[in-house]
DNA sequence: TGGGGTACTTACCAAAAGGTGAGTGAGGAG
DNA sequence: CTCCTCACTCACCTTTTGGTAAGTACCCCA
């Protein structure tokens, strides 16, 4: 009971799985994990550029809850703490795949219309 | 410059994707612009049981600014409007298949779970 | 003795997201 | 004549989300 979904009921599985990984820095702890396999707290910290000690601990908790992160405490001073991907994140991680890439070539397409509406700019029409 | 992203920078594509999905009901449009090819605005609102017609409009300009929906206005009276998916739109529905897919492996294992917790307290352990 | 690092928690605040209820103006049904 | 439908827009409000700054308790380094 106290591990179900934080909200619902979900439509379609997009809603469910939106739900999960809407949060501002959600996408960018589960690529940072995936990517380094373990991390600790500070580590995280660092790695995300602008986020507040709240909110990834807050987000990390969520995440938890969801079972897509693991938690290991190590009763040592000074504290340490080590977050990783369950199986479970990992798969999330292989759906977002292609969301992922859709997303950068969006960032690409956007780049090259820039360009183009500059050079569009700045070259008369060829009369 | 009108039609720069609302947000950003983006560090991965999935940040950028995500931010273009982010929004209460824009995985339910997609989706049921995904299936019916075209909706008016009040098909639309009947589909999304909830959805206020602030919201609904809303989200749909956002969705016409992000390149995602196309909107034909038919200078008719009573007023016709027509929203279908663009080229890009059908293909972003076809990079959330994997999260769709994962999303409803979600539910289903959660309702799983929650059926052998149920099994688990019902039946006394064996001894 | 003072500063930094560890991993947080708490109270308070600001901004963003989303909901509510009204109004628009013409047509069609009763 | 009144109400409903169409596709909105607007003003106002509440809820949610995220940021800031401080405090915690202990250790190491100079």
């Amino acid at each position: 009971m106290t591990k179900s979904a934080r909200s619902g009921p979900y439509i379609c599985g997009i809603d469910a799985a939106l739900d999960v990984v809407s949060g501002k820095w959600k996408g960018l702890i589960l690529w940072e994990l995936d990517n380094y396999g373990v991390r600790r707290f500070a580590e995280l910290r660092r790695g995300l550029p602008g986020v507040s000690e709240k909110m990834l601990t807050q987000h990390l908790r969520e995440m938890e809850q969801d079972g897509l992160v693991h938690r290991e405490v190590y009763a040592e001073v000074p504290p340490r703490v080590e977050y990783s991907l369950t199986e479970h994140g990992r798969s999330l991680n292989a759906a977002l795949g292609p969301l992922g890439a859709w997303g950068m070539d969006r960032l690409v397409r956007e780049r090259t219309e820039l360009v183009e509406h500059r050079d569009a700019d700045l070259l008369p029409r060829p009369s």
